[in-house]
RNA sequence: GGCGAGGUAGCCAAGUGGUAAGGCCGGGCUCUGCAAAAGCUCUAUCGCGGGUUCGAUUCCCGCCCUCGCCUCCA
């Protein structure tokens, strides 16, 4: 394996392999599940996403645990406005979450811990820590980290103390929660009046855990006190991973996770994606406007994500004319047949595509590769200048580069029959008369059935050897909607 | 104020100490019964001012501007 990744933690760009030399363990901090995640999220996860398909197709085994935060203020407070269980309120955002992913084409972590489910665990951690003197309770029932016990805090966002604790004053005063130091954090927050029934017991009381405590629970559970690979937005830098860091190191003497994996944030036409300016999309509300995921998906790694990147319509509408573009290569090279389960391969004449995402997952360099080195082959082949076997390499080439970038391209095959969607039979009656005159030549009778098929609201588009069906209003609605 | 990132064609966005990938848009062309696709092709000297160098967009200094984080936001 032979990927290179920039280091949040060293700062520089480092060759990333597996301590124990076959498998790659890696925890990613999932979402709060308590609304539809945002365009912005996912870049993220289509980022640990892409990270996972590289290190795969080099030849490593990978174990991915992404969790889902169910129990926070967010969570507790908008299920009890909607007077709802947490856990059903939860599961449902949950299995939103769920479809967007698939959608997405995300691989499914390995492991998804959620973090009620491991109350015990995060307790038993919390008691470790207040066993070695880093962690204290409060009158109120409430814990809190001892930042001052633990010397290298701020390492990873190289805050100095002095920094960390100066302007906290304004915050601690709304804050209802008491603690020795402005920068403690909490690890387990005593029960509320407002919190309702979602409480539990512990040692020190009824409560529940703090935000931070139930990553260092679980990626310890699941991937052991010492893991390869940490990874979330940049925002979580300072303080989540600053405390995951503390709480971890602290407990357990050893090194929390080798290499810290950040993604920078997306901005929406040269903005910050806030509620206030109603520049939160998501993955719906691109649907409403006629995109697709795998549109979204090719915007979200058409940048570095070590910088932050530019949301637009425009560049969807870009990405949708791509992707066309490169599933109609798929077509010409007769599409491959095989199944790659991993990635693993021969890359072919695509070789310097994934070459690119091995040097710190260079994603839009793969994709500045993927069109030259693309429309260079169909030139050929349109020349008719590629052997057979040639013509396969390269087919099988793109196929798994895609396979790595994780884009599916809709099956052109299926675009020709119309089988395969929600196309009215009637339509599609029409549509194939017209093939039928189309082969006749009988020009008038074919126009006059797209004339028909355009009533029906659908645009029929020719292929050589066949045809599509598309209904008007995807067809044309890649305009710009941003005012 | 502290820490960090960045300013590359109309838009999005890579990259390199030796005169700038790619995509979209726009122009030209080819193909196509029409329409739509598709294919080819053209379009930048890299925020400003200095410095180092044979040579800088790429390194250093200064300036201007933008953006992110600074306690629970991916």
């Amino acid at each position: 394996m032979s990927l290179s990744l920039y280091d949040t933690f060293s700062r520089e760009v480092r060759s990333l392999q597996p301590q124990d030399s076959k498998t790659l363990r890696f925890y990613c901090c999932g979402p709060t599940v308590y609304g539809p995640a945002h365009i912005g999220n996912f870049r993220t996860f289509v980022m640990q996403d892409i990270f996972r398909r590289v290190v795969e197709a080099s030849g490593s085994a990978t174990r991915h645990v992404r969790n889902i935060t169910d129990v926070d203020d967010k969570t507790i407070r908008q299920s009890q406005e909607e007077n709802r269980a947490l856990s059903d309120f939860t599961a449902a955002w949950t299995a939103r979450f769920h479809e967007d992913c698939t959608a997405l084409g995300l691989l499914p972590p390995h492991v998804e811990p959620s973090a009620v489910e491991h109350l015990p665990e995060q307790i038993d951690l919390i008691s470790r820590l207040i066993d070695k003197g880093h962690a204290y309770r409060t009158d109120d029932g409430s814990v809190y980290f001892d930042v001052r016990s633990f010397p290298a805090y701020g390492k990873l966002s190289r805050l100095a103390e002095r920094e960390i604790t100066t302007g906290e004053v304004d915050r601690e005063q709304s804050d209802e929660y008491d603690r020795a130091s402005a920068a403690d954090f909490a690890l387990w927050k005593a029960a509320r009046p407002d919190d309702g029934p979602n409480h539990w017991t512990s040692p020190w009381g009824q409560g529940r855990p703090g935000w931070h405590i139930e990553c260092s629970a679980m990626a310890m559970k699941h991937l052991g006190e010492s893991f390869d690979l940490h990874s979330g937005g940049v925002d979580l830098v300072f303080p989540h991973h600053e405390n995951e860091i503390a709480q971890s190191e602290a407990a357990t003497g050893k090194t929390f996770a080798h290499h810290w994996l950040h993604i920078a944030h997306l901005t929406v036409e040269g903005r910050k994606m806030s509620k206030s300016l109603g520049n939160l999309y998501t993955l719906e509300d691109l649907a409403e406007r006629g995109h697709t995921p795998m549109e979204l998906r090719y915007v979200l790694i058409s940048g570095s994500y070590r910088q932050p990147l530019n949301f637009t319509f425009d560049s969807l509408a870009a990405a949708k004319k791509s992707l066309t573009r490169i599933g109609n290569w798929q077509r010409r090279l007769g599409g491959d047949t095989e199944i790659h389960s991993t990635g693993k391969g021969d890359f072919g004449p695509f070789a310097p595509v994934f070459e690119a995402l091995t040097n710190d997952l260079n994603t839009p360099e793969a994709i500045g590769r993927l069109h030259s080195i693309g429309r260079k082959i169909i030139a050929k082949a349109e020349a008719e200048e590629l052997s057979p076997t040639e013509t396969k390499a390269a087919s099988k080439g793109l196929s798994l580069v895609l396979q790595c970038l994780g884009l599916v391209l809709p099956d052109p095959k299926n675009a020709i029959s119309s089988d395969a969607d929600e196309t009215p039979a009637s339509v599609r009656g029409l549509a194939a008369e017209r093939f039928e005159a189309r082969q006749n030549r009988n020009w008038e009778l074919a126009d006059k059935l797209r004339d028909q098929i355009r009533e029906a609201g659908w645009t029929v588009l020719d292929n050589p050897d066949g045809f599509a069906l598309e209904p008007v209003e995807t067809a044309t609605e890649f305009t710009n909607h941003q005012s």
